[in-house]
DNA sequence: TAGATTGTTAATCGATTAACAATC
DNA sequence: TAGATTGTTAATCGATTAACAATC
């Protein structure tokens, strides 16, 4: 995160094999390195920013300059997703967009659940980003008494002692853990009993997850420890040389 | 997030001279590779765990296995800290703790101050993990009048306009962006002209900050939207071959 | 046509892994 | 000494960059 990087880990997908023309349209999706994809997601935005000003086209330089990278790197990038510009034009903003939707699977029909109804996880739900970007946010869960029934947002804390049913019934595939590190391994192997799959925690432990589960790691002290790194470095000043 | 992995960026230090020599004990420190640094951040926090369960020792194996890396990658990342373990035997628990942390520079006084007391910032303020972990909460921000004053955790919320004053008088040498986008840029450059260059920001924008400025992002819509492009995938079956 | 900008190739760079000599 | 495990080297793998032919 990361990072983390933002720290990902355990992310495994289908990767049988290596198709090498890039296929277009409708058919079987390609292999795209993690490091595109998660571009792929700043591009998205940048363009999303773009078409709320109005603008309707745009070149690689400016995008990638928009986006904090190189123009190399970020056509580079977009080839994975497939050629949706125009030599000596650019790309319509607008239609890079729906593209770059379609290959992250965007278009799918997310619905996450909250655990934990703690700071955080009433940040998480009410944070607007999320609806925004076409995840709704179905459930939010709590183990403690008080706080089941109460309202966060658009919904109430439901009991922690129901979440099978409840992530049933909602509909939930995609489970966010925002609880404490000491329940978080027991919490996520019911989530994963439950049949859902994809994972993010900001929990700071490592969790063991079977193979097929996709998790990924936020953790906020990590992020503090990475920058406390490179602020040391700029103030000792290197005696090498 | 790490991005989150993560999502790194624009964190230059100074790098000058490449060290061959592996340098022990107190002087200059060499260049540890990003990706490096961000696992070093897990062994540490496995290590103190560890610590508190009364382990004194531990293998590279296990140590790998408890952050979920391979044995190989953890030596070789502790290879760039120095050679504290002991062939046959191990790594001494603590001991090996205390210099990742130093190398690290979690020695450091590190002062955090927050700006944004919404759910996120109050989430962060109240967040055990920084305190655990060294880093030292000193002031929170809001722009808005009705929660300056308000209680959060030990502090209470300082008004936004008095940041550079606030900042200076509490000595914060770190700052976490928890505020939304459209401020995001305007604020940020205020805490830059203020003398702080270590920034953690979760505003869902690229920030543009001078060189010699460390700015971390963590997005958390970035995180679900990476976890849907895995899950479309293992629900799509590769149709090549 | 002349100018601009994409999509792709090839070269470079950095990160991971396997293997093993050093050594407790 | 025999067994275990580190620290490091060399090989592999993946990601980034520079350059340019294709083409609007």
């Amino acid at each position: 995160m990361t990072s983390l990087d933002s720290t990902p880990q355990a992310v495994q997908g289908a990767e049988t094999g290596h198709s090498t023309q890039p296929v277009h349209g409708t058919e079987a999706a390609k292999q795209i390195p993690p490091a595109a994809v998660a571009r792929l997601t700043i591009y998205l935005r940048a363009l999303n920013t773009l078409l709320s000003d109005g603008v309707e086209r745009v070149s690689s330089e400016s995008l990638a300059e928009a986006s904090g990278v190189s123009s190399s790197t970020l056509r580079k990038d977009l080839s994975y997703v497939g050629s949706y510009g125009t030599r000596g034009v650019g790309y319509e903003v607008q239609y890079l967009s729906r593209h770059i939707s379609a290959a992250l699977g965007l278009t799918h029909d997310w619905k996450v659940a909250i655990v934990g109804a703690g700071n955080l996880g009433k940040a998480l739900a009410r944070y607007g980003g999320f609806e925004s970007r076409g995840f709704d946010v179905v459930a939010i869960f709590d183990a403690d008494q008080m706080v089941v029934g109460n309202e966060v947002g658009w919904l109430r804390v439901s009991d922690a002692a129901d979440m099978e049913a409840v992530l049933q019934r909602t509909g939930a595939n995609m489970v966010v853990l925002a609880l404490p590190a000491h329940v978080a391994q027991a919490v996520c192997d019911r989530v994963v009993a439950a049949g859902v799959h994809s994972i993010l925690s900001f929990a700071p432990v490592m969790l063991q997850v079977p193979e097929g589960v996709n998790l990924r790691k936020v953790d906020m002290a990590t992020e503090l420890q990475i920058l406390a790194y490179h602020a040391q470095r700029a103030q000792t000043p290197d005696q090498t040389a």
